[in-house]
DNA sequence: GAGTGAATTTAGCCTGTGCTAAACATTTAG
DNA sequence: CTAAATGTTTAGCACAGGCTAAATTCACTC
């Protein structure tokens, strides 16, 4: 059985390495400031990652999970993303509570919980923020969503995943409505990195303005 | 925050001390077994929760809880039962597998995660093996059931609360439709610590032996 | 090609929680 | 009352994961 910091350390290595923004190497300095832990405290970690042949670790380049790596982090993420859903929909949790409620639940549960919850759920694809939910088998739906930064005035999209990393964002946009599936379209695009916008629902009936529109993630209409 | 060693002892202590074999010193021996430790590391930890104002050591007799230790245990205890009685009732686990994956999760609970479910239970105050549930406040109401194992042949009852300490016995009760609210009535009381036979229902349809009747408490209906 | 600054690793330390072996205390038997 | 058995504590160690400070390597500029 993996520690809980170790299994802390591979679900954060594996979604910096799925990171369009991170090359295939991730960083040890990343992967202390994701764990908000000292640079010193992430190269011990690693070594023992590598030990473990979780990752291969090439001094001052940085890090790669291995196959099998990657297959422990996505059983991890599975129970993260079924817990999330679950807490969403059986409990009420709002959106950006659910995040930091699996991340303490995750650790704890049995391969008997995750089959009742995915049950229960009924055997979802697809998570409270939109991302996908790897199969029991270590498979992960491939998605190929725009983000709403790169739409431009006038194009019409549907919102497909959102970042769970902003719990005030998440907030944000279920006030207003931007739950997934909702339309939008754009209304303005602002010149240097000012607030964006959008016209909402399919009668775009109401317009707001968002300045994060890198963690919005949506399928382009027209 | 209490560690979760430091949890497991405080509530493995309190179970100890509730009791009715032992005093109210609780041994580091016992301590020790009940958790599956060395004694030595056992009294390092007394030490510890001694340290905290958590119990009262003394060295050589035994522990006892301090107050604000009961209050703390209380809390845990509360945590546990509510979450065996949701993996029971919500998630359809069997009797005896509640308080296993129980004691994992009962860590990872936020006081959030706590209250939805207790809702979610309509705010119950029993658990799933007929324990009181504490209250939030640190409240817990006193039973005065007798043991199975007290009554005399031809005497009626009704099974109140059972043991969760030993799945097998569980298993067993289930099987037997020998669950929580069940009437019986005692068909024979072996001499010596052999099976006892039960009539189990109200029309007394059913005879079975039971090996292990201290853990099961009733209420003497005649 | 040398120097400088940032990133990374190493060295050495701390705390929590376990262990064994040995010492010490208590109870019980003779 | 003493000795053996039993229960408890102490001493000393290990491992997981943190930390800081110092050393090292890399990348980049002149």
């Amino acid at each position: 059985m993996l520690s809980e910091a170790v299994q802390d350390y591979l679900k954060a290595i594996y979604k910096l390495s799925r990171a369009p923004e991170t090359g295939q190497m991730v960083s040890t300095t990343l992967i202390a400031e994701r764990m908000g832990v000292s640079p010193a405290s992430a190269t011990n970690m690693i070594k023992r990652l590598a030990e473990m042949n979780i990752l291969q670790h090439r001094p001052y380049q940085g890090v790669e999970l291995t196959p099998s790596g990657v297959r422990m982090a996505l059983e991890i993420v599975r129970h993260h993303r079924l817990l999330e859903l679950y807490l969403r929909q059986a409990l009420g949790y709002d959106w950006d509570a659910v995040d930091a409620e699996a991340d303490r639940l995750e650790h704890a549960i049995s391969e008997d919980f995750e089959d009742r919850i995915d049950e229960a759920l009924g055997f979802p694809t697809v998570g409270a923020h939109g991302e996908p939910i790897p199969t029991k088998e270590g498979n992960i739906a491939e998605t190929d969503y725009a983000r709403l930064s790169e739409l431009t005035t006038g194009q019409r999209a549907c919102i497909r995943q959102v970042s769970d990393r902003d719990p005030a964002l998440l907030r944000y946009l279920d006030q207003h409505g931007l739950v997934l599936g909702t339309e939008i379209r754009i209304a303005e695009k602002a010149p240097f990195s000012g607030p964006m916008r959008l016209d909402v629902g399919a009668s775009g009936e109401q317009h707001i303005g968002l300045e994060v529109a890198e963690a919005i993630y949506v399928d382009v209409l027209d």
